[in-house]
Formats: structure tokens, sequence, C-alpha cells
DNA sequence: GTGTTATACAACTGATCGGTTGTATATTGT
DNA sequence: ACAATATACAACCGATCAGTTGTATAACAC
């Protein structure tokens, strides 16, 4: 269960609610127990501990136990490998670009390239 | 509706799908109609087309008619507004870093970096 | 001890999702 | 004119989702 399909799938479904993301943030600036993040939401408590259940996951919050306190802090390494997906998926772009850039230098042969994209 | 949350909502929510982001690669690396790409797929054409709707409507793919083709070409710049979206988010991190290193600048004030001489 | 707080988890519900089939409407090729 | 192709869209279905309530357990405070 490593496939990165899954953990690709796992991640922008995380990401893909706002009340995650918003704890995401809370959680990535410091630590927060549980009910202090449920404290924030106009929902129950188990609603906010299911989403956190969710961004844990999806490797993107790590949680600490403290007693009786499970404490959630944001894991960084995550949302930067969400970061590289997306990085990858643009650079099938950036092929496309420089596909198109051979096809015009061999229908223009004697043309110096003019500064190309972005 | 140009709510970032809501968009962010619907490009999440898009990627959150394997068979999209495959889709979504295709289509950067150029044009296809609809059929060619219900082709690659183990689904009926309708599944696909929605499939295409959920990308447009996140403002993830471009469309265009041609005859009776739709041709969708990938949109660069809804994937790099995603990216930015995680940016902003990993910048939260960042602003916890620096007032832990606040924190300890308060705590050692007379030394501004760590210096190992002496 | 009692009572309160923090968490875990199961069961339920309405809404949405990912897929299907079927039908309708343009467009193209002959 | 006709048949084949490309798309659009509605209706349906099982699965998952996002929320709820309720119950159970463990760690504190007194």
């Amino acid at each position: 269960m490593i496939d990165p399909e899954n953990t690709a799938d796992a991640m922008f479904h995380a990401l893909a609610d706002r009340t995650r993301r918003d704890i995401l943030r809370r959680v990535l600036a410091g630590e927060y127990s549980i009910s202090s993040l449920a404290a924030s939401y106009d929902m129950s408590f188990a609603a906010v501990q299911k989403h956190v259940a969710v961004l844990e996951r999806a490797g993107l919050i790590l949680k600490r136990r403290s007693g009786r306190e499970q404490l959630a802090s944001g894991d960084v390494d995550g949302v930067r490998s969400v970061a590289s997906m997306l990085e990858e998926i643009e650079q099938v772009w950036r092929g496309r670009i420089h596909r198109m850039d051979e096809l015009l230098a061999a229908d223009l042969p004697d043309e110096p390239t003019p500064p190309k994209e972005n």
C-alpha cells in the first residue's frame, strides 16, 4: 500500500475540504489538542476528530500523546510531497512546450530561437 | 462564486481521483478529444466525459470546439494556482519556525548567530 | 472515591461521488 | 438522404462522505 497514486488520492482528498485545510494551517503554526481545535468550529467534537484522522491518514499531520490529550502538528514534509506531485504534473506541460520548440526549430532551421514561455 | 475557498475545494477535489489526474497529464501534454481520451480508459464515454467536466469546472483544463469534436487541453495556470495555494499553506509553517527563532533569540540576547569560534 | 475532561469509536442519515444505461442532438462521410 | 461519429444530459445505483448522537475508556482534579 505504498502506491504513490493511493497516497495522492488520500492527500488531495484530505485537502479538498476547507475545514481540513483550516485545521492543517493551524497545526502547521503550532501544536493543538483535538479539543482546542474542535472549539474553533461550529460542529461536534467527533466531526473534528474525523477530520484530524483524515489528515493524519493522508500523512499531512502527526499526532503525539500527552497525558489525556492528543496533540496534532502539521507535517510539512507531507505538504511538500503534494507540491512535488503538482510539479511533476506541470513538468508534463513543460515537455509539451519543449516538443513544440523542437518542431519549430525543425520548420525554421535557420532561425535562432526567440525567447520562449513563462 | 469567486471565493478562493470554493476554488480550492473544486481544484483539490478534481485532483483527488487518479483517472482525472491521468487525464490532466494527457491534456497537459497535448490536445485530446473526449472520445480519444475515453478510448484510453476501461469505463464508459459518459464517465470520462464527467471527469473532463469536473476538471473543466475546477479550472484545470480548457475545452475548444472543433466541428463535432470537443478538444481538451490542460490549463497550466490552474495547476500553478493549486501549487501556490500549497505554498501559502507551507508559509504558515515557515512563520512558526520564524517565531521559534525569535523566541530563541530572546533567550540568548547577545548571540545573533551561533558561531562556534572561541 | 466522585466528577469532569479528552479521546475513541460505532451506528445512523442525508448528500455527494463515480460509475452505468438510455436518449437526444449535431456533425461528418457516403 | 442515410448511417456513423462525437457529444450532451438525465436518471438511476451502490459506495463513500460529512455530519450527527450515543456509549465507552482513560487521565486529570477534588
